[in-house]
DNA sequence: CATGAATGAGAGTTCATTCAT
DNA sequence: GATGAATGAACTCTCATTCAT
C-alpha cells in the first residue's frame, strides 16, 4: 500500500523490508509468520510495516515476486547461445541440486503452506506457473538436444513434464527432510538414461 | 488421554470422533481446522474432545494412523498370489489415477499442511514412512515382473524411486488444481514405457 | 451471537451484562464506549463478552430494546381507564419532567451519538420510531382530551407533533447542560395554554 | 500553535484549512473526520496540519467560530430598520426551512456529534450560545411585532424560547432524516397562529 | 516553514484450553 | 465421565502525533 511515490528512501527501506522478510519466511515458512516476526527482523514499528504492505500476504507475494524474476533467464540465454546439451544439461541438475539440498535458504516451504492454504482464492496460479517455467526450462534444454542431434525428438513435452514432476517429488521428499545426495544422483542419472 | 480401559464406549465414541474429524480435514485441510469445527462435526462438547485427544495435532496424527494402516496390504497380496504383473501394474495406476482426480475426499492437502508447519517437531517422520511405502509397494510390483520375466532388472530400486517421486510431483499439482487426466495418462504411459 | 439455548444462568448473566453496560452507555455515551468498558464493568474476561454479544453496536441495540420496551404500555393503559385528560396531561409533563431533570441517568445522549453515526445503515429507524411513540402517546392523550370535551378537536396531530418537537428540543438543550426548572415549567405552562 | 503576526500567507493558509475543513465537516460529520481526512481535502502534508492547529477538535472550533460568526446580523439589521413583521418572520421561516431541508450541506451533524462527545469538557457552551443566538433572533423578531402592533405582549420570552425548542426539535428529525417538507409547513403555521 | 516517514498505544477479535458443575 | 462458560494470550490493524530532514 504505498502512499507516496518517487523516493528513494522508500525504495530502499521496501528493498530491506523485503530481504529481512525473506529470511523470516525461509525460516519460519508462510503461516507461522506474523507481522510482530516481520518487524521484529526489520527493526521496524508495528505501524510502520504498514505504510508499505498491508498484509503478510501481500508481503509474501512480493518476496516472491522479487525472488523469482530473473531466474529462469539464464537457461533461455544459454539456449539461444547454443551451448553444448549436456553441458546445459549437467548445469541445470547442478543447480537443482544445490537448491535440494540447501532447503533452509529456501522459500519453498513457505510457498507450500502458502498455495495450499490459498486454494479458494485464486491465488495459487503463482506456483502453478512457476511449475510451468520449470516445465518450459526443461523442455527449451531437450529441444536444443534434439537440436544438436544429442537425443532423439521422442515426446518431449511429456519427457520435460516427467522431469518437472520428479524435480516436485524430489522437493517434497526434501523438504521432509529424507532426501539423500545419492537419492538425488540416482534421479539425475536416470534421467539421463532416459533421454538416450 | 487417560487409558481407563474394558470400556467398549469409550473405544466407540473415539471411532466416531475419527471418522467425523476425517471428514472434517478432507474438507478443510489441517491448519483452518479449529477445535469448533472437530467438536461441531462430532456432536461433542468442548471439554469432552480432551478426554480422547489433547490437541489437534493429536487427533490429526490418529486420524491418519487410523486411515493409511492397511492400504498397501492389497498390494502385498497380490503379489504373493503372483497375479498378473501387468494387471496388477495397470491396477495399481488406476487405483492412483482415482485418487489424484479426486483430491476433495483426500487427507493429502491436510497431511501436507502439517508436513509444513511441523518440521521442527521431528514429528513428520509419518509422511517420510508414508514415501516409504509407496516406494516399497511400487518395488515389489516392480519385481514382481521381473519374476515373471515381463521386464529386466535393471535398476529397480532407482526406478521404484523415480514413479514415486513423479507420483509425488503429480499430487502436488492435482491439489493445485493444475491436472488434467490426460497429464496423468501420458505420465503412466511413459513409466510403462520406461519398465521396457 | 447465542451459541447455546436454554439455560437460566446464561440469561441472568446476560441480563447482568445489559445492565452494566447500561450504567457505562449513561456514563460515557455510545461512541466513547469500547469493549473494554464493558468488561471491566461487568468483570467479565475480554473474550468472555462475545460469546453475549458480538459488538458494542449489537449490545446497545439490546440495551435499548430492553429498556424501551414497555415504556409507553402505562399511558395507554390511562387513555383506555378514561383517566381525567388533565391529570394525565400533568402526569405526562412530570415524567419528562424527571428525565429531563435527570439527563445523567439517561440513554439519551448514548442514543444520539449512536443516531448520528448510524445515519447510513438504515438503522436509525429505532429514534424514529421512538419519536413515533411520542407523538402517537400525545397524540392519544390529546384526543382523550377531545373526547372528555376539555379541549376542542382543532389540529390534533399537528399539535402532538408539535409538542413532541418541543420536548426534543428541550431533551437537547438538557443534554448539553442548559436546561433550568423554570424553563421546563414555562414551556409545560405554554403547551396546557395552547389547548385552550 | 504559533502566533508569529505580520504574515499574510500564514492567514491565508489557516483560511484555506478551514473552509476545506468546513467541507470535511459537513460531509462526515465530526466523529468520523481523521486528520488524514483533513489533510487529502487541504493538499497540506501530514505534519503541516499541527503547526495551525493542533487536533481536530481545535480545527473544528475555528471552524464553528468562523461560521456562525455573523449569522445573526442580518435580522439584527432588518428589526433596527423596522422591516414588516410579518415580512421577517416569512423570511425567517423560509430560511429555517431551506436549512432544515438541506441538511446535508450543514455543519449541524457534526456539531451534534462534538457536542455530545465532548459533554466533560465544558466546552460544549458553544452550541448553548447558538441556542442562545437563535433565541435571541426570534425575540427581536417577536417584539418588533409588538412594537408594530401586529401582536400582543403575551409573554414573548417564553414564546420565543418554545420557537426555539421546535426549531431544535425539527433539526433533530431533519438530521436522522424523517423530516418533511409538509411537517416543516404545518409547524411554521402553528407558530404563526400561536401570535394571533 | 513544511514535509511525510515513523511511532506506539490501543481497539477489535479469535480460539485453544481449563475447570466448576 | 461429560459439559460448555469462561479465560486470556496473541493477532491484526488504525491513527493522532512526533521529529529528522
Amino acid at each position: 500500500m504505498p502512499v507516496t511515490p518517487n523516493d528513494e528512501r522508500r525504495k530502499a527501506k521496501q528493498e530491506l523490508i523485503l530481504e529481512k522478510s525473506r529470511l523470516v519466511f525461509c525460516r519460519k515458512g508462510f503461516l507461522n509468520v506474523t507481522m510482530k516476526d516481520i518487524i521484529e527482523e526489520c527493526g521496524i514499528s508495528r505501524g510502520g510495516i504498514y505504510l508499505y504492505f498491508s498484509s503478510v500476504e501481500e508481503l509474501f507475494q512480493a518476496v516472491l515476486a522479487r525472488r523469482y524474476k530473473s531466474k529462469f533467464e539464464s537457461i533461455r540465454k544459454s539456449v539461444e547461445e547454443n551451448m553444448n546439451f549436456f553441458s546445459l544439461l549437467d548445469s541445470y541438475f547442478a543447480t537443482q541440486k544445490q537448491r535440494l539440498l540447501h532447503m533452509e535458504d529456501s522459500l519453498l516451504r513457505a510457498m507450500y503452506e502458502y498455495m495450499f492454504t490459498h486454494q479458494d482464492t485464486g491465488e495459487l496460479k503463482f506456483r502453478a506457473s512457476q511449475l510451468d517455467n520449470v516445465r518450459n526450462s526443461i523442455s527449451e534444454i531437450l529441444y536444443l538436444g534434439v537440436r544438436q542431434g544429442a537425443i532423439r525428438d521422442k515426446n518431449i513435452p511429456v519427457l520435460a513434464e516427467n522431469f518437472m514432476f520428479v524435480i516436485e517429488g524430489l522437493s517434497v521428499l526434501a523438504l521432509i527432510g529424507g532426501l539423500t545426495e545419492i537419492q538425488l544422483d540416482e534421479q539425475f542419472t536416470l534421467m539421463k538414461q532416459m533421454l538416450l
